[in-house]
DNA sequence: CTCTATCCATAGCTGTTCTATGGATAGATA
DNA sequence: TATCTATCCATAGAACAGCTATGGATAGAG
């Protein structure tokens, strides 16, 4: 992992298939999409996410084509498949999970065993 | 990183610390603390505590002495520094930022920009 | 006396993300 | 025309976190 991340380490396929959940896009479009969407907090860099793209691929959450551009450019579109979209709500799942895990150690309450 | 993780990387050394900071503990302590803590959700397992440790003696944000526990045995307890408080401070603002961004990103609401 | 829980710690691996590059083209502007 | 900026792709190499696996030691229970 790297050490001053501009986003929560472990997160970025979950931000990256919740984009594409919202429609096709490629790759520039998908970095865009998470800065906008996040209100500028969040920046994922090319050379993070088309590494993640090609994990993606592979593991058949996305596939991939070439297309033209509004702009008139070639570009590689990614579209979520099924298995993309079961695998977002899994990811969903257990980041909600893992908040709501860290929130509990935060918070100063005591723990259902103490009692 | 590991893949499968059994917590959100880059979240140990605020749990860490955020542990520390009710009260010096050693290891094994900070350990079932964070597992008790999340109600058995989070388990930091021995060999990410501890090399987690030394990163966090080497930052300054603990210090270590070895003592005796109640149970009679030989530990090696830490306690939070001034820098480590506002290392957890930091980290914990921090991370709040980072869910709140994430957080926008997963809902279905239209960026400002786009409006 | 053996077993379990408590306690410490390191070595080595793997995977993720970053920085740093490298390349190419469309359209705007000078 | 030339050059610059934004758009678009992608890989290599490094750094680092966290995991598995391991190894050791002792207190107390059975």
């Amino acid at each position: 992992m790297a050490k001053k991340s501009d986003l929560l380490p472990g997160t970025l396929d979950l931000l990256i298939l919740k984009t594409l959940s919202r429609g096709p896009q490629h790759g520039y479009g998908i970095a865009l999409s998470i800065k906008r969407q996040s209100e500028d907090a969040l920046t994922v860099e090319e050379g993070s996410l088309y590494p993640a793209l090609q994990r993606s691929l592979l593991q058949g959450w996305v596939k991939a084509e070439w297309k033209m551009t509004e702009t008139n450019r070639r570009a590689r579109f990614y579209t979520l498949t099924e298995a993309g979209r079961s695998q977002l709500g899994a990811e969903i799942s257990k980041f909600e999970q893992m908040i709501a895990a860290i929130s509990l150690v935060l918070s100063d309450h005591t723990p259902k065993e103490a009692l």
